[in-house]
This record gives structure tokens, sequence and C-alpha cells, in this order.
DNA sequence: CAACACCTTCCCATCATTGGAAGGTCAAGT
DNA sequence: ACTTGACCTTCCAATGATGGGAAGGTGTTG
């Protein structure tokens, strides 16, 4: 398997399959005598671990440390959970950040009349100090 | 006022001030005679005005259109409402999908049983095909 | 005159990903 | 045999917003 079927297999592009090898996030693997990767199943099948971490937005430094529990039989499960519920709380920071920022938007433009006239509360309210306190 | 100062009253660091400069959202200012910029109350006020926007998570180049349109007297409130609307959309919908990650988190979380055994359904969900569908 | 707090420019690092250049390899069609 | 096209290789650079730090100039205070 060559890294373009490999890569359409795990949905990881080849681009970032060379990448994650480049910096020892995946091993660097066996070779043909052209010098193209070769690949199996095992390796489409950490791709696409990977790629799930990925969609599910732990960092690579994150994955790496899955993928350290993932490959290790005596892990517990554990550490598995806490990685993953810090990630999850993470998330729900950053969500709630949005949702301020999203909350703050919402009154802005509901304050602007929205026509050709000038006179605009959103800007205003960027200028003025009618934001402060957001910080996010 | 020096750098340091409107950094102080703007909220907006001395290194990021002198980048805004370099990439042209604010203007090359005043400098004294030994080369150091020289700030106003103006100058203080368009940086809170950029710093209160990027508190809401706008990007410099749509802070570079809401600045234009700051300083143009004859701008219609339509084109801001617009702006901060399209921008509203943005963060509503990468909500929604930190909302689907978190959700899915979730569920691995409350699967694993989180204790000394290696067995644990997070790390499986992440290797199966169990998460298929989340792509974000 | 020394110490210290400021300022200057310039380069580099982050994080994950993409793009492209320059070149090697291989199979199929003419 | 030769060309075309689809692969592959490595290396370099860019993205966006920010921070860190080096090397050096300026200015005030003790």
């Amino acid at each position: 398997m060559q890294i373009g079927a490999a890569a359409e297999a795990s949905g990881v592009s080849a681009k970032m399959i060379r990448h994650y090898e480049s910096i020892g996030l995946i091993a660097n693997g066996a070779r043909r005598d052209n010098g193209y990767r070769d690949y199996d199943q095992r390796d489409v099948h950490e791709l696409r671990f990977i790629r799930s971490a990925r969609d599910l937005g732990f960092s690579l430094e994150e994955i790496r440390a899955l993928l350290d529990l993932w490959r290790n039989k005596a892990r517990s499960s554990r550490d598995v959970h806490s990685l993953a519920a810090r990630h999850l709380h993470q998330i729900e920071t950053k969500i709630t950040e949005l949702q301020a920022m999203a909350q703050t938007l919402r009154q802005l433009l509901q304050a602007c009349h929205s026509d050709e006239r000038p006179e605009c509360p959103i800007l205003d309210g960027l200028g003025g100090t009618a934001i402060r306190g957001v910080h996010c």
C-alpha cells in the first residue's frame, strides 16, 4: 500500500502522514526498494485513530499521549479517562468563551438599525467602553 | 506618549502595536527625534477599538474592514451590521462544532469505567469505526 | 559614570496544515 | 523506444496571532 492509498483509506492526507512521521508521531515505517513508503492495515488503523482524535479536537501532543496508551497493553483506563476529561474541559471552556462573544455580538447587532445611515452602535460599542469586561 | 504607555492604556501589547503597524492595520505614526514612536489619545482609542474587536473574535482582516468603516464618515451601518452578522455566524458554527465534539467525548467518557484495567471504550472508540461521521 | 528602564529592528517559535518546486519511478498508450 | 501522466520523494515556505529574545540605542536617576 502506497502513501496515497493509505491516505485515502485513513482520511489523513499524504502530506500529513509524512509530517506525522517527521515529528515522530508515527514510526518511520517500511520502505520499498524505490524508496516509497509502504503501509499495511495496522498502519491505516493507527492513522484512523489519529484522524478520529483530531476530529475530536485533540492536539498532536495529546494524541501522542493517547497513542502511547493505545499501544501500551498495561495501561489503565483511568489515564485515558483523565486525558479525555481534561480535553473535554478545555472544549467546554472554549464553548463558554465563544458563547459570551456571540451574546455580546447579538446585543450589538440588535441595537444596530442596519440601514444607509452612518450611525452605528456596533462601531460605537467597539470604540467606546461598552464592551469592557469581555476579555476573552 | 511612548509605545509602552499606549500599550498599557489600550490593552494591546507593544509587540502587537508594532506588528499592527508593520502589516498596515494602523498607520505609520509620528516619531520623535530619537526614533521612538509617539502616540496620542486618538491612537489609543483606535488601539482599544482593535482590542475590543479581537476580544470578540474578529480576525485582523475583518478588523481592517471594520476600521475602514469606522474611519469613513459616509459609511452605512448596514455594511457594519452585515460584517458583524457574518462573524457571529462563524462563531455560532464553531460553537456547534465544539458542542458535537463535547457530546461525543462525554459519551466516550461515560462508557469508560476509569480504573486500573486496560480495557477502554475511549481508545476503542477512537480506533474503531464508532466515531465515523463526526468529521469536524 | 554606572545602573536601569525604556526604546529600536530583526529573527525565530508556536500549531496544524497546505502549497509548490524540483526531481525520481512506474505503468500504459502511441 | 518514447512520451504522457500519475504516482512518489525531499525541502522550503506560507498561513494567523502572538510571544520570546538578541543586539544595540536612548534617557533619567543616583
